[in-house]
RNA sequence: GCGCCCGUAGCUCAACCGGAUAGAGCAUCCGCCUUCUAAGCGGACGGUUGCAGGUUCGAGUCCUGCCGGGCGCGCCA
């Protein structure tokens, strides 16, 4: 099934074949003048350039060789050389049908299916998520649906961060405040036998002890040396997976990743894998050998480092640091060595590493050093970056205690909020109160990721909480609304026992509904080929807003029988798309609101 | 200092290999609930696309310079 504007973008074509113009040329766009066209070519004009010739003679004679084709209405030449095209009514409706029978409502799935991990989220143990955070775990996740849903294999992963200088600073910390865990671990580590363990031995410790601890921890090891020194000897031993430190550690990642996956979910991310920098740690040694077998690790100033500057570069790029002059693995080390492990595990065509724009030098640097030591062919590698999240006064977000805002704060603040508007417009009144807070909590992320998700990823925007939690206008809720309404005449119909028919686009309405259904398709590819999930968010807009439209100028159920048939049909036809550029984006529609 | 990104309506953002009259939302003003959910719909107002040049039949988009802002630049992650 193919869309109309790639049909009609095939017969362009072969009117440029036959005129002897360079077919590449013969692209079919959405009009930018809709009350003139439904398509256009702008084609002549750039062929015109490239083989001398008169444009609107070029667009003419396009034009001529198109004007037969059934599923155009009209055809003709505007301006200098603009060919428009009007679809019939037959071939726009028979489109329209054909959405409403496919599972995909119109979506392709790719030629050449994929192996594809995403990176993204990138939440760490004991560290709260903040807003920061936020961003990642919104585009990434909307990366890895939109891939899947195109039909690639797609992995998710959260890349947890669990294996560095902070691990050892809680040990400590925890130690500190509980003697007999300090005991516990000593003796552990002392004798090497994890066996002689207490089965429950660590399961006092929460997530709200790290949660308090931490900080004051991070805040200790920064002023006192000496309190420094010991947290790095106590990684270190952690990484010598000394029994004892080895099995405190497990208890904070298992209690960190409970937390934090629930929290995820209440966001509607959720992962395939937790890998995290500790299940690479194993692989380092022997990357490292490797590197120096292939010749590319270098002493320098007392570290090992990879160089990985081009000829060409318009800059030196630093090296990759591998070891550090203490002997210890790096941010960038892990990375490598991730990407080691991924392609003996997953073997991905192409892994999306869903992070801050602020980190483009370092995978540049990592990816660099991936394709020497030939860890993976150039261009598999792909960073995904995204703009920071600044407050209202362009700075970067704080709260206005001037602390880091929680993610689950933040969520709960839109909870709020979604409630109190809930009761305000008098929706959901009637219902029990355990579908009203599902509601709010969808309403809720809703909003959230929509904000972020319409914004294309990679400029900076401004985190406002107002337009964060607002509910009127271009945002998630008024999506949420506008599908449930679709559902709410649907049920309506289903009771008296109307029934969907042919369609038939007469109304204007009508008309731009059909026309916007049937742009599903190139917004998903231009978001695929972007990395660009604010053109999925642009087109579940325009067709809520084309539905509202629709809906305000054509009754459904009052219709006569012949014409309700066709627009429940198209109702049902846009909320199927709906729903699945709504999935796409992470956000779930409520039956009722 | 070097490098990357950005500058579009009062505010927040779009704009499909350069194309017609640069689009949305918010805010302001006007109109629309005896009809399927008014978190809605229609309309009005709002622009020298930071500035100056250049390339082109045509520039928000490409090139050069300048101004303004953000970020990064080896032992944190």
């Amino acid at each position: 099934m193919t869309d109309l504007k790639r049909a009609l973008g095939e017969a362009v074509e072969a009117a440029f074949a036959a005129e002897g113009l360079p077919v590449e040329l013969a692209r079919v766009t959405p009009s930018d003048r809709p009350d003139l066209a439904d398509f256009q070519s702008n084609g002549a004009l750039a062929a015109a350039k490239r083989v001398g010739k008169n444009p609107r003679e070029i667009a003419l004679a396009v034009a001529e060789r198109l004007k037969d084709d059934p599923r155009i209405a009209a055809v003709e030449v505007a301006g200098p050389g603009f060919v428009n095209l009007k679809v019939s009514e037959a071939a726009l409706a028979a489109r329209a049908a054909a959405i409403a029978a496919d599972a995909r409502a119109g979506a392709e799935l790719v030629a050449g299916p994929r192996k594809v991990l995403v990176d993204y989220g990138g939440p760490n143990v004991a560290k709260p998520m903040h807003v920061g955070h936020l961003r990642s775990s919104i585009i990434g996740e909307c990366i890895k649906r939109l891939y899947r849903f195109r039909g690639d294999e797609v992995v998710g992963d959260a890349h947890f961060g669990d294996w560095g200088y902070q691990m050892g600073l809680l040990i400590g910390a925890v130690g500190d405040e509980d003697p007999e865990i300090k005991a516990l671990v000593e003796g552990l580590n002392a004798s090497g036998d994890a066996q002689s363990a207490p089965p429950e031995a660590f399961t006092r410790v929460t997530l709200a002890d790290l949660d308090r601890l931490y900080p004051l921890a991070a805040a200790r090891g920064k002023a006192e040396p000496d309190y420094r020194d010991r947290a790095r000897k106590l990684t270190a031993e952690l990484q010598a997976k000394s029994a004892g430190s080895y099995l405190l550690w497990r208890q904070f990642a298992k209690v960190t990743q409970t937390a934090l996956e629930r929290d995820f979910h209440a966001l509607g991310v959720d992962f395939d894998l937790w890998k995290g920098e500790s299940d690479v740690d194993p692989l380092i040694p022997g990357m490292v050998a490797d590197l120096d077998a292939k010749g590319l690790l270098v002493d320098d100033q007392g570290a090992r480092i990879v160089r990985v500057s081009r000829e060409g570069d318009k800059r030196e790029l630093p090296p990759l640091l591998v070891v550090s002059s203490e002997g210890s693995a790096m941010y960038g080390t892990t990375d490598l060595a991730t990407i080691l492990d991924r392609q003996q595990g997953f073997g991905p065509d192409l892994v999306i590493y869903c992070v801050d724009q602020r980190q483009a030098d370092h995978f540049e640097i990592v990816f660099r050093a991936a394709y020497l030591a030939g860890y993976a062919e150039e261009g598999q590698l792909e960073h995904i970056g995204f703009g920071t999240m600044n407050g209202t006064d362009g700075k970067p977000f704080k709260t206005r205690e001037g602390g880091v805002l929680k993610l689950n704060d933040l969520i709960e603040m839109a909870r709020t909020k979604a409630r109190e508007r809930l009761h305000e417009a008098g929706l959901g009144e009637n219902l029990p109160p355990e579908e009203f807070e599902d509601i709010a909590g969808k309403v809720a992320v809703a909003a959230l990721k929509f904000a972020d998700l319409q914004n294309f990823r990679g400029t900076s925007y401004v985190f406002d909480l107002d337009r964060f939690t607002s509910f009127e206008g271009k945002t998630g809720p008024y999506l949420l609304y506008q599908a449930v309404r679709i559902k709410s005449v649907l049920r309506k119909a289903e009771a008296e026992g109307a029934r969907g028919g042919d369609v038939a686009v007469a109304e204007p309405a009508e008309r731009d509904l059909a026309l916007t259904l049937d742009a599903f398709e190139s917004a998903l590819a231009e978001a695929y080929d972007k990395k660009a999930p604010n053109a999925v968010a642009e087109h579940a807009y325009r067709l809520s807003q084309s539905f509202s439209r629709f809906y305000a100028a054509c009754p459904i159920l009052q219709a006569e029988p012949d014409v309700r048939a066709s627009r429940l049909t198209l109702a049902a036809a846009t909320l199927k798309q709906l729903e699945l550029a709504l999935d796409v984006l992470g956000v779930t529609v409520p039956a009722r609101m």
